[in-house]
DNA sequence: TTATTACCTAGAGTTATATCTAGGTCAAGT
DNA sequence: ACTTGACCTAGATATAACTCTAGGTAATAA
């Protein structure tokens, strides 16, 4: 069983002009082509794509996912260079999630006020200040007309 | 107590060359200029800006962080619109964490791979896979030469 | 007074990641 | 034989988000 370049962007969710970008820059070696240079999927071209999808959903440059093909393209003997990679991504990955989980806490408490009964009250108040902030150190405020 | 747009910078590990173009954006109309027309930026400025650098952090594209900015110039009559701005934005942010947690379980799968004392036996098998599959469909393998 | 320093704007340049266009090949169906 | 449709490449264009440059102002220190 192959696949054809819309095959593999249906399953993937890439558009072809993206798949054949990642070819373009190295990303898929792996591809074979038939006598005409069309390109010819395998199941395994596949699971290589969805990883290297794995590896862009999750910040991974281009020009590092090409450094993991390369690696894998060379064998067996760049297993430590690999999982060095791998380590290092998983940190990135844990990052930022603790990253999003940290602005979450933001976005939570202003949408707690947000929800308030009284929220044009706190909101009100808010601008009072900024607008006290502004006069006390003599700036002009954009906020003045609105006040 | 101000602050230059240098401090500002310092604070917010954001370039000054950032906080300029932000400023031009349209996302930051609450600063204001000293009569020689500099910025001086006071505490809520900040605080506004934080905010901003949150949603940015959290993917949120500058358009969108300005229709945010715009709705909190206008004042409390936004609220509603801000709120739901908000959520859907957290929603967005949770199915970020949901995505970087289910990426995650690949490269752990595959750390766990290269992290196996007979990691080289293991990736030689999927190698051969690989092989034998491009052959059953008469495919050139570009692992051929290194096999 | 002069030099330095921090700031300003407008607009050019950069980078990463696509996305599209033009012109062409090739196999299949009518 | 001819048309259609899916594929190909090289290279142009797009987009977001910066990042930098040139040329200028204004306050401050020597």
């Amino acid at each position: 069983m192959t696949y054809t370049i819309k095959d593999v962007a249906k399953i993937t969710k890439l558009s072809i002009f993206t798949i054949r970008y990642y070819d373009k820059e190295g990303l898929l070696p792996f591809v074979s082509r038939n006598k005409s240079g069309i390109r010819v999927f395998t199941e395994s071209d596949i699971n290589q794509i969805m990883t290297i999808c794995c590896l862009k959903n999750t910040g991974m440059q281009i020009k590092d996912i090409k450094k993991y093909i390369d690696y894998c393209m060379e064998g067996a003997g760049t297993i430590d260079s690999r999982k060095e990679l791998f380590v290092a991504h998983r940190n990135e990955i844990i990052n930022q999630i603790n990253s999003l989980n940290e602005n979450l806490k933001l976005i939570d408490s202003k949408l707690k006020i947000y929800s308030s009964p009284n929220a044009a009250e706190i909101i009100n108040e808010l601008r009072r200040i900024v607008f006290d902030e502004k006069r006390e150190n003599g700036l002009p405020s954009c906020y003045t007309q609105i006040n």
